[in-house]
DNA sequence: ACAGCGTTTGCAAGCGCTTGCAGCATTGGG
DNA sequence: CCCAATGCTGCAAGCGCTTGCAAACGCTGT
């Protein structure tokens, strides 16, 4: 089944055929009709090798992930597939353990044979990404890179609802548990928390097996609130916490990230900063098929998402002096589920953000 | 960077250098270290579109799933991707959303660009399925069909494993919470379980949403251990029995069924009969890889693996008339952490096994 | 020294599609 | 009524790679 089959079908050329389907305003209105019908009478689809040869687009698009599992990317991933498929691509997918050779070479291999990359959480050196990509447009999730147009979950924002909600609750020790160094995200967290006189704590893992271990220091370290680098790292905290007989939210208040589908699951359901997977996902391809297809060079330098908070029950009041408090939900007369939002308070446009300099 | 580049390079044709990369053996090796240096002096990558055309391999596999962001096939994916990674191959992935038009369409636009295709759970007509593959490679996963080999979990093993944990238990009135009626693996169950005496109940949708919904049922059918179809429900049910004050495993025991990495993450931890994800996805890119690679045909109808039960914390005995029973745990003096693991008592194979007549 | 044979390599024909260019018809202006 | 402009369509040259076929080469046995 080719070109030249439903041109025959048709009773025109080849080439008339391929410009009614990739330049139908070139093509004579009942013509175009003429071989559309052909073509869905045959059932012809296009052979993606030869028009990508030939050096037309791919109707593919890559995303690449440090970890699928991970429900964070996972639904990130699935956002920008269902986005792709509305345009008619088709998504590759390269998980890269979180490694940068294994990243770049993803980038490599890709490119080229894509009509653009989404690389989500990046922790290979910019210089390789860029020519591993040659000249493959390529849009980064979460990670600021200058020359490269990036869409970013707010992450200074992240921490400012976390600290704020604690503090607000009374929270006066509170301590943040950081992610993985090579991440941009955990920088920027890092820092942020820093900034606000919030103690920082290493976890071995953003996993649930790295919360667990966590435990120790966050208890060690005497606070009464905690903020974790994501939700799998909360559940882990939360789990130690309840073998160890600490009670959640009692003895410690405990602030995920991310607000993966899990985090109303679990019992005490997860307090948490929403990440906005889907957004990221859906606008990172949405940039990049604008300009794949429309030629739309993304606008302003990069698209900044605002994070939110969401309020469920693993937070609550500082105990007053021996007594036990409420959940936060009781103290606040507010439904806990499916979760009060809370905007952050610094006005974070949607796009064209105030652009930090990180990198 | 081309082919030619690379043979002028090296001081040989082309054509040497193609079978350099794709057929070796059928070079000199001395012609083969000179190629070989040359093409990572020139860092070239071949082009996938051309080799594709020219009717080479295409370094690609497609896997088909319904839905990225539940961690079934989330874990599956990542597997799936791992296995495949190790021989070269790029994944592409795409999400049907379980609707099988999406997954007929999958297959077709995936048809001919890649070297094989993994489908998930499949919902489609087997017909239909087989000819828009045309000639491409097809396993599919956990759903038998005659035609396609296809790697399985023992599904019938699963209820088996399930109900005999709970009858153990001392539980008497049980119920099986069905899937959606779309997968071969809700029917299979479902036969198993009314096999075994054990009503079935609907749920709206295997999701956490669904569980919730589905509790109602189960409190009304006066059940004193419930089974779900997978994780997610389970959660669901335990969720919705946590707020209308029905205490888990006190008053119901919970087994769900998938063992996903949350399963561990959620108060009380689940009980669960394992899904093995992770060797669903290896094996079933093994089969495809063996095949395209090698031309090694599948050889006995399908491969099955055998679920095994993780006991955590959401069983335990019935409550003897009017007391407070342990938690299985206690009972049984074994640790709940990571899980003890049940092996299914009838023997099922890892490979040819027993092949039912199902489709 | 030569026929016979197995091993390597070069040659060239496509794979199915896109696209610059040229041909043709139709239409409007002079 | 002729020429130019305009709008479509056909023509054909590749895109970079694989592969059947044949030429070249180095041996062996006689």
């Amino acid at each position: 089944m080719t070109l030249d089959d439903v041109a025959q079908h048709a009773g025109v050329h080849a080439a008339t055929v391929s410009r009614a389907i990739s330049r139908p305003e070139m093509v004579n209105a009942g013509t175009l009709d003429l071989v559309r019908s052909a073509i869905d009478e045959l059932g012809y689809v296009p052979n993606v090798a030869a028009r990508q040869l030939a050096g037309g687009r791919t109707s593919r698009l890559a995303i690449i992930v440090p970890d699928v599992a991970n429900p964070f990317f996972g639904e990130l991933v699935q956002a920008a597939q269902r986005r792709a498929s509305d345009d008619d691509e088709l998504v590759l997918l390269a998980d890269t353990d979180q490694r940068p050779a294994r990243e770049i070479d993803a980038v490599r291999s890709f490119a080229g044979d894509v009509d653009g990359i989404v690389v989500c959480a990046s922790v290979a050196p910019v210089a390789s990404l860029r020519d591993a990509a040659g000249s493959t447009p390529l849009v980064s999730v979460n990670r600021r890179v200058r020359t490269v147009p990036s869409v970013l979950l707010d992450q200074a924002a992240v921490i400012d609802l976390g600290v704020d909600h604690l503090r607000s609750l009374g929270h006066e020790q509170i301590a943040f548990v950081r992610g993985p160094a090579a991440y941009w995200s955990t920088e920027v967290r890092t820092r942020r928390a820093e900034a606000l006189g919030v103690p920082t704590l290493a976890a071995p893992a953003p996993t649930y097996e790295g919360g667990r271990e966590a435990f120790e220091a966050v208890r060690d370290s005497g606070v009464t609130g905690v903020l974790a680098f994501n939700d799998l790292l909360a559940f882990g905290i939360m789990a130690a916490a309840d073998e160890a007989g600490v009670s959640i939210p009692a003895e410690l208040s405990v602030v995920g990230s991310d607000d993966v589908a899990i985090a109303e699951m679990v019992r005490p359901a997860l307090t948490t900063v929403s990440g906005r997977m889907s957004d990221l996902g859906t606008t990172a391809v949405d940039v990049l098929l604008r300009y794949v297809v429309h030629g739309e060079v993304p606008r302003s330098s990069d698209i900044e998402l605002a994070p939110e908070l969401v309020v469920r029950a693993s937070t609550a009041t500082v105990r007053p002096r021996g007594a036990f408090a409420g959940r936060a939900r009781v103290r606040d007369g507010i439904r806990s589920l499916p979760g009060e939002v809370v905007r952050p308070s610094r006005t974070t446009s949607k796009r064209g953000a105030p652009a930090g300099s990180e990198e």
